[in-house]
DNA sequence: CATGAATGAGCTTTCATTCAT
DNA sequence: AATGAATGAAAGCTCATTCAT
């Protein structure tokens, strides 16, 4: 693969140099994982020297969770960016939908280190991964609770209640990503409208007050 | 912790050393992670020494796929059991979901190796998951577009359509699966309800005929 | 390749077990060399298991060293009956280098063992095949010595060059030997026809006392 | 024994840390044999930890392949160097004998690598040295056609005969280091004027047509 | 007589991390 | 600002050897 960016050597400001290590970080923990990827290996990526990562990035650890951190809010920007405010909140939660599927297919070594690799090691990584996760759950919720109360027809949810179709629908757009771009092979808008056909319909339904039951 | 059973350097047939292993492995791997988890900790769990895992179980590598077949196959199984084939579809689909719910909930180190880890490393494993999970969607997508063909309120889904269905529908019970056992606490039989009042009605709308669309 | 002889798990008389396991340690030292064989493997191939092997034979050491021992006699023995002492000196010569060629032929395992696996492993082992090998040079040194005599031309070798002589031709038929059986095509007796060619001249020569000098 | 050479600890240039890293493991190979001579050991005398000897020689089997090869070329380069070719063809083979026993009377380490070490273990090592001897069988092979040719006393001597010889003669001068070395003492201008006397008699005798035949 | 069950000890190899320059 | 040289610590795996039956 050879370098990412700059010629090996050349004097960079730190914020370049800071920059190609990141790169090279994700890319390298993305496709190998957390414990295969070596320093090595990324600093050659990096096409600089083992101690100038340390110097930088101070340890293994830390790098990881730049690289979670940079990823992370790149991701949540993207999506929030997508669902302009001023939409309704159906609009604005397929635009976010559709901001989620694009930037994923767009980064997907971003995306393998969020969703695959920052889950499956320790506490610090997994809890800053859940903690960006649960805001967007946050986020979705209240897209919901809106929609829901802009409807207003009479049927309340509880919080808890929305807080679980939130998690659903997360997930369920969480996995219809892996499916689409390692899979299928589906556009960002395709994903988007499959899934709110789906639950935008459902949660309609919910509201006006028709429920499942094992009877 | 201490052994999972059996008092330590008592001889004891095979199968059941056997057992212990593969009890202490996916409580390790569950919690560890492959890469961290050690064949020194395993053994130690198990009650044993390390020459006796690899004797009965050959390597690292070995270790884990076997894990990964015994929970994945006890996943499958419960899930299975728990949609009796008499029922109607949505009563499949809702007994299945709740059998995945509860058998999560009891297994968290199983599920963990299963959705956390193997999927995160190489071929060998994620390949087993995988396989795995599409025979899940696959038994999922036949519910759903049974239960379509039941009510033959006139609009067909297509094949793709369904299967997408079915990959959200599958990565929401993953996701809830996680907020309930871990997050909130909601029974199995909540869970399922609440993802059932979201899908099943969503289909629902789908099969009369309703869209979303952004317009 | 399976048992050597004999069913397993047949209750055998102690020196056929013994024979068994010796032949199959002869073999496999013989192809895997000391460390590489495993007294696993050599159980397996003997048809018994491992803790017979150690009742029987104690350690892989005194196992290796049996190995030695067994094939080293056979060895000696070989070249000793076929130099029958009532030949003339350079009958008995050819007779027992071709006796050692025809025995190396026809038991390479050993020949490996004695050549080539116990001279590379410390003391014990080195100091016996030494021993043997030594025999061998002083019975050669005689044959040379009487030849010598017989041929009353005078010229009479002193001791040292005699066990030079020796020396060297049994370090000839020990590289003929791995020439001939492991290279080219060549019989025990062509062997040993060439090998006499070259040294009984030889000798001959010197003892009419032509010499060779750098001048 | 202590470190070969350098005080333990010091940064050196590559280089010379690989010579002296060489230097031990020739040393420890050629007593211990390459099964037991362990990393740890070599990476102690050589005054290093055990990483670096990784870093620069790769692996245990690599290692042993560079000490083969450097010992391997040096003798074949000292015996070269002895056996000048402007010289007579017995001198040369008198030379080339001489620089040989020198050889390996100076580097019994080097010798105890190549000729008992290397030969008893798997392919890889084997081979290479199989290829050096088969450079100087060929070479001896050479010298030997060559004085037949000079002395042309009618007498042709065929390939395989001359090729059989020299196998005999290199085995004798194998045989004779040995003996040379460890057990009497012999100088090395000594031990080639006995294998000389011997061998280019008998020499000049097949080539004078002269046979010795069982009968 | 014979073995299934079990282990202590040691080996090669890897990697994050740090000096000294 | 940047790096070549070097290492401590740990992990996977193997094997000769021994109990308990």
């Amino acid at each position: 693969m050879g370098p990412v960016k700059g010629a090996k050597g050349k004097r960079m400001p730190r914020a370049v140099r800071e920059r190609q290590m990141l790169d090279a970080a994700v890319r390298t923990f993305g496709q190998r994982g957390y414990q295969s990827a070596s320093m090595e290996e990324i600093a050659e990526l990096a096409g600089v020297s083992k101690p100038l990562v340390y110097l930088y990035l101070n340890s293994k650890e830390d790098l990881f969770a730049a690289c979670i951190r940079r990823e992370g809010d790149a991701l949540v920007a993207a999506v929030r960016a997508g669902a302009q405010p001023e939409l309704a909140a159906d609009r604005q939660l397929w635009a976010g939908l559709a901001a989620f599927f694009t930037h994923t297919a767009e980064h997907p070594d971003g995306w393998a280190v969020l969703h695959r690799q920052a889950r499956t090691h320790g506490e610090p990584f997994a809890a800053e991964v859940a903690a960006m996760r649960a805001e967007i759950v946050a986020f979705v919720t209240g897209l919901i609770g809106a929609a829901a109360h802009e409807s207003h027809q009479g049927q309340e949810l509880d919080a808890k209640d929305l807080v679980g179709l939130a998690q659903a629908l997360v997930g369920a757009a969480e996995s219809l990503a892996g499916w689409a771009n390692e899979t299928a092979d589906i556009s960002a808008k395709e994903a988007a409208g499959t899934l709110m056909n789906f639950a935008w319909m459902g949660l309609g339904a919910l509201m006006k007050g028709e429920r499942w039951s094992p009877r």
